[in-house]
DNA sequence: GTGATAAGTTAGCAT
DNA sequence: ATGCTAACTTATCAC
């Protein structure tokens, strides 16, 4: 899109239309007090008052429509980047939602092992042996063990 | 807010300002085709075809405003769901997270238990015991183990 | 009167 | 010619 030139902007400026018996400047009107406009008013004709007046109140509205445009666009620019900041929230939990799912399933996968390697070999808790013979045959003792005994889970009371 | 009652509404709907000469409403007017537009304004004067062609293009440029308004706030309402639609999976992704973060530290938990469980009870992996002697004295038996034993975790290679 | 905003008008651009 | 959109103007409302 090329540069928009408007005809407005200089009618804006007040490089046009000279206006007819204008000796105050867009600029400088809408910048009075009341009672500035007031003193200026002196000595006017009634038409050329309410004139005045009207320009001035064009003037004003001018900027407000101005106003409004900006803060519009403004409260745009304000959702599109809480949008994204949103966005870029769920991107994060997302990974970290996958980090800690696999770090998850790679405990369950140790804890199932640990379950598993309990039952293959049978660990099994006992009350401490009882030596019944303090004689040993190379390495070996005679040891008394009570009938009851639990897996490590039931032990523990562990699901 | 009060309801707004806008006199160009009542001007858009040709109700005020029954307008000098004119033979054609404006919702007529802005619904002819080119050709019968030419067709309606074939003997009248120069004037008279400038000014109709330019109430068209007025009528025109009124819808295309109302238009460009209304796509306006349709944009901005898409704007608000697409923000509100991530906030709600923001929250959707907090809340799994939590949950997996929580079975994950319950899991941890386990897991810590078990290998104190193992520590505290020496469970240690040893080879199967050979039976040195079948002859048992009130559910004693004479074994032989192994000096050869691993925790369970060095047995399973795991932290 | 001042400021804000919806609707309408105008200017300018693009097709 | 048609459609769109920024800027402007006007009509209205709230304060």
């Amino acid at each position: 899109m090329s540069k928009k030139i408007f005809l407005t902007q200089l009618k804006k400026e007040g490089k046009l239309f000279p206006a007819e018996g204008r000796h105050i400047s867009d600029d400088e009107l809408i910048n009075l007090t009341v009672k500035e406009l007031n003193r200026l008013l002196k000595g006017l004709t009634r038409d050329e008052v309410v004139k005045l007046k009207q320009r001035r109140r064009t003037l004003k509205n001018r900027g407000y429509a101005a106003n409004c445009r900006e803060k519009r666009l403004s409260q745009k620019e304000i959702l599109e980047s809480e949008k994204d900041k949103l966005k870029n929230e769920v991107d994060r939990l997302q990974r970290e939602n996958d980090v800690v799912k696999m770090e998850l399933s790679a405990l369950r996968s140790k804890c199932q092992a640990m379950d598993r390697f309990a039952t293959l070999h049978d660990i099994r808790v006992l009350p401490p042996p009882i030596i019944v013979s303090s004689a040993s045959h190379e390495n070996s003792v005679i040891v008394k063990t009570e009938p009851l005994s639990l897996t490590m889970s039931d032990a523990m009371s562990v699901s």
